[in-house]
RNA sequence: GCCGAGGUGGCAGAAUGGUUAAUGCGACGGACUGCAGAUCCGUUUCUUGGGGGUUCGAUUCCCUCCCUCGGCUCCA
């Protein structure tokens, strides 16, 4: 596949080239994307560390991430997409020690909730998920090379990183050392030689799990499993990595610091990306501070793609704010009025004849393929979702209008003009993702009575008799079946929650 | 204290050194409908946190003050 050659099942209107400009996080300003090895795009984002269920707040970033690495494809690059498995960690040893169980019971358990959660939300596009225990020899090898290029050292069973040894930590979060406040909010360790240093190799304490390793029986330290998978699987340099703001410091500065020590190379990744915090009444939404509020929880309440739309709403570097149930609720109005003319131009294309080409206007096809490039454009500045769809709301009024007759189609016609709505369900993840449990699966008995009753229905308008008619209406509406008339005759449909 | 990101209409939330500051939600009016819904059309509200500066012109650049959020070794 050569870049720029869409995967669109229908023809798509063809956007001309131009490069994707990317805000980086290093550099601090917006940089065109340049692969290394183009069309190769190898990007890493930083995974979670399964001790608990995740909430909403992770599930930003992810549904951010896949985002960018389904429009990345889009534009013809060919992504490779890694996300690591923290999958051995104080928190999860703790949480595994309450329930007396292996610390990869609790690892694998909440992993397995998060990837069925991911799925729902129409995270599809991550090729790899490293998880750290995958990658012993790796680290093990890393650590060595730090050692042995006197980059880290070994005490009394742990390894650090010696941070006075690479002059360029803080380059990422901008921060001096001397302005650090160490043991602001944590312990500082007195067994380093300084409190910035952190741990590659952490001993093992009695009845902890243990690999082997030089320096003795213990496990990795937070960042090092980062850099040891990269490394391996995308290189020393690669070209995007992404995670949460809040990981920048330090997690991103160690990883700079240990895989740019150890294989000599600079920089680890040519753009960092960082997506900022959901939060909650004002404060970041933190499995610490337990104002979370799970993902499966949040499935319940609100539909998987209304949940990602209220995700990507919103440009990715700013906090977005949860309000709570009101979010979810506005989230939905404002999805649904761009899903309601997609539902129906896709019924309308099904309902098309199958032969004859465009007869659609000329400027109407223009104004399709104008909305298209008003998105692409929009996402290729810096991943401006907010703005690709407003471009969609506006295309929505056009073919509102048309849409409304009852006039036979063509589906040429109707490719054209439901290209920007493909595009936004291919790229962004709209109007794809699993909405309301029973979309419509009403049994066959459900089916007849209904069309019966709307028979019924339909002979008292005739004749005028309209208190028997909304009577009919009503009544359905209270078993959860929605009746709505239209030119085209009525239709019905059960509402969420409905028979 | 230090670093970073922000403060835009009733709400959410974009954008730009220069015509009337997107878009959505809400509200109001109209068309369509027996009614409702959906759809379409129109209206509604901000002069862009306070102050100062640069400029022919700033919401956009600079300075300063206030406030919010994130980070300063648990965190997506």
């Amino acid at each position: 596949m050569s870049r720029r050659t869409p995967k669109f099942s229908t023809p798509l209107p063809r956007t001309p080239p131009g490069p994707v400009r990317i805000y980086d996080t290093l550099r601090e300003k917006v940089v065109p994307l340049e692969p290394l090895v183009p069309p190769r795009v190898g990007m890493f984002v930083c995974g979670l560390t399964p001790y608990k269920p995740s909430h909403i707040g992770h599930a930003r970033t992810f549904v951010f991430f896949d985002t960018v690495a389904r429009f990345l494809a889009q534009e013809g690059y060919h992504v490779f997409y890694v996300q690591n498995v923290t999958d051995i960690d104080d928190k999860i040893l703790r949480v595994a020690a309450e329930e007396r169980v292996d610390f990869s019971v609790v690892a694998e358990r909440n992993f397995a909730q998060y990837l069925r959660d991911m799925d729902r939300l129409g995270v599809r596009s991550v090729n790899l998920y490293a998880r750290c225990t995958d990658y012993l020899p790796e680290i093990l090898e890393q650590i060595q090379e730090l050692v042995d290029r006197e980059m880290a050292y070994a005490a009394g069973g742990d390894v650090y990183f010696d941070v006075s040894r690479f002059p360029r930590f803080g380059a990422l979060s901008k921060q001096r050392k001397e302005d650090l406040q160490p043991g602001a909010r944590v312990e500082v360790d007195p067994r380093k030689r300084s409190p910035e240093d952190f741990a590659l190799w952490k001993s093992a304490k009695e009845g902890e799990p243990r690999w082997e390793s030089p320096w003795g029986p213990g496990r990795p330290g937070w960042h090092i499993e980062d850099t040891a998978i990269t490394v391996n699987v995308l290189g020393p340099r690669y070209d995007i990595h992404g995670g949460g703001t809040e990981l920048k410091f330090p997690h991103h500065e160690a990883e700079i610091a240990q895989a740019e020590s150890a294989t000599g190379e600079s920089p680890l990744a040519s753009i960092w990306m960082h997506a900022g915090v959901l939060t909650m009444q004002g404060e970041k939404m933190s499995k610490s501070l337990g104002n979370v509020l799970d993902l499966s929880s949040a499935l319940s309440q609100v539909a998987p793609d209304v949940l990602r739309f209220f995700l990507l709403s919103g440009l990715y570097r700013s906090p977005l704010e949860f309000a709570g149930t009101a979010s979810f609720e506005e989230a939905e109005r404002a999805y649904r009025t761009l899903e309601r003319p997609y539902r129906r131009g896709e019924e309308l294309w099904r309902e098309a004849r199958e032969d004859g080409g465009p007869t659609l206007p000329e400027e109407v096809k223009a104004g399709s393929r104008r909305t298209v490039d008003r998105m692409v454009e929009a996402l290729r500045a810096d991943f401006n979702i907010r703005e690709a769809t407003a471009a969609l709301y506006g295309w929505s009024r056009e073919v509102g209008a048309r849409w409304a007759s009852v006039e036979p189609r063509r589906r040429a016609d109707l490719d054209v003009e439901l290209a920007p709505y493909r595009f936004a369900r291919d790229v962004l993840g709209y109007f794809s993702v699993g909405t309301y449990a029973p979309p419509a699966a009403p049994g066959d008995l459900l089916k007849a009575l209904v069309e019966d009753l709307l028979k019924v229905r339909q002979r008292a308008r005739e004749r005028g008799d309209f208190g028997e008619a909304d009577r009919i209406r009503e009544e359905l509406a209270d078993l959860g079946i929605r009746v709505e008339d239209s030119p085209r005759g009525p239709s019905w449909r059960l509402e969420r929650g409905g028979t």
